[in-house]
DNA sequence: CACGATTTAATCGTGTACGATTTATTTAGG
DNA sequence: CCTAAATAAATCGTACACGATTAAATCGTG
């Protein structure tokens, strides 16, 4: 590895540059951090929003998925939002159980259990897919930049799926 | 608005994109799932290596701040985390219990607790410290692409942040 | 056809997040 | 000084996340 590369790796992702203002915060260089903090503030501004709906984030995000496809399985949900059935299982009863949604076993095989969105689960999805020109302004980021980040976050993503999965 | 800034905000926040292919997701353009699946894909690339310190990543982040300067309050951690007393609390309870750090009232003022590493904990902050460079190759960008995003990723959360705290 | 391997959800335990409330302490105004 | 307002943590209830395990159904091969 060059020393440039070294170097880099320091500055950018220890979070250890030099602090001669000393005003510096603890994780000012740490990509992970950005992530996890940008993650949070997303949440903040969307929850009044998705408290009029009455759903939680990952909720709005379950009934956006079957808005675009109705009837999946609990499985292919999990592929699209990257969770499995021990996130999902109770999120959707909970959904169930507030009327969104209903899950019914698949006659064909009955190890599946297929959701379906309720005439409510579509009205809210509906309001729910109005939301997004509501945060443009929280977001304050010109749409070109917004787009550029939105696909360098879903490369980082792709990549530390794919690195997690190796070291299986 | 301009109808240029209406279609962007369709197309890049609204996830409304024809999907002539029909191969496109349903959050392929939503910035906020962008950056909460990268989260969760950090998280899963950082659990093995945290697993190995016995930290979670929570944690981590309190002891790399308490390295950055010990014997911080419970109000400090939180303003650097962006979290409040009834995520921290228990979180460096769990951190005292595992003999990380020490939690002592401060004796000016009795209302503040501050948390102190103890020589246990500081080891876990050198080690933890020096995980990064190991996680150079699992985000797979260049070093400038990840200091632009990272950079990109704080002015987004303050954004966010303080459009959330207008609404209030 | 039988039976072990595989697949799909569900369950369980631990640890965040966070709104709302509570308790203890300190500060300020009368 | 003495009490009302303000501040700092802690507590409580609900809802994700996720590793590990379990249960039920299906598949594959002899």
């Amino acid at each position: 590895m060059s020393t440039l590369a070294i170097i880099s790796r320091a500055i950018y992702i220890c979070g250890m540059t030099n602090d001669a203002s000393g005003t510096a915060g603890p994780f000012d260089n740490l990509l992970c951090f950005a992530v996890y903090a940008a993650g949070h503030a997303f949440n903040r501004v969307y929850k009044p929003l998705l408290d009029r709906l009455g759903l939680t984030y990952p909720q709005y995000l379950v009934i956006l998925a079957l808005r675009h496809a109705d009837g999946q399985t609990v499985g292919a949900l999990g592929e699209h939002l990257f969770l499995e059935s021990n996130t999902l299982t109770p999120l959707i009863k909970r959904l169930e159980a507030a009327g969104f949604v209903q899950r019914r076993r698949d006659a064909a095989d009955e190890r599946v259990v297929r959701v379906h969105l309720t005439d409510q689960g579509r009205a809210a999805g509906d309001a729910a897919a109005c939301l997004p020109p509501e945060l443009f302004d929280s977001i304050g980021l010109p749409a070109e930049e917004i787009a550029a980040l939105q696909q360098r976050l879903v490369t980082l993503g792709d990549n530390l799926r794919r690195s997690a999965e190796e070291r299986d």
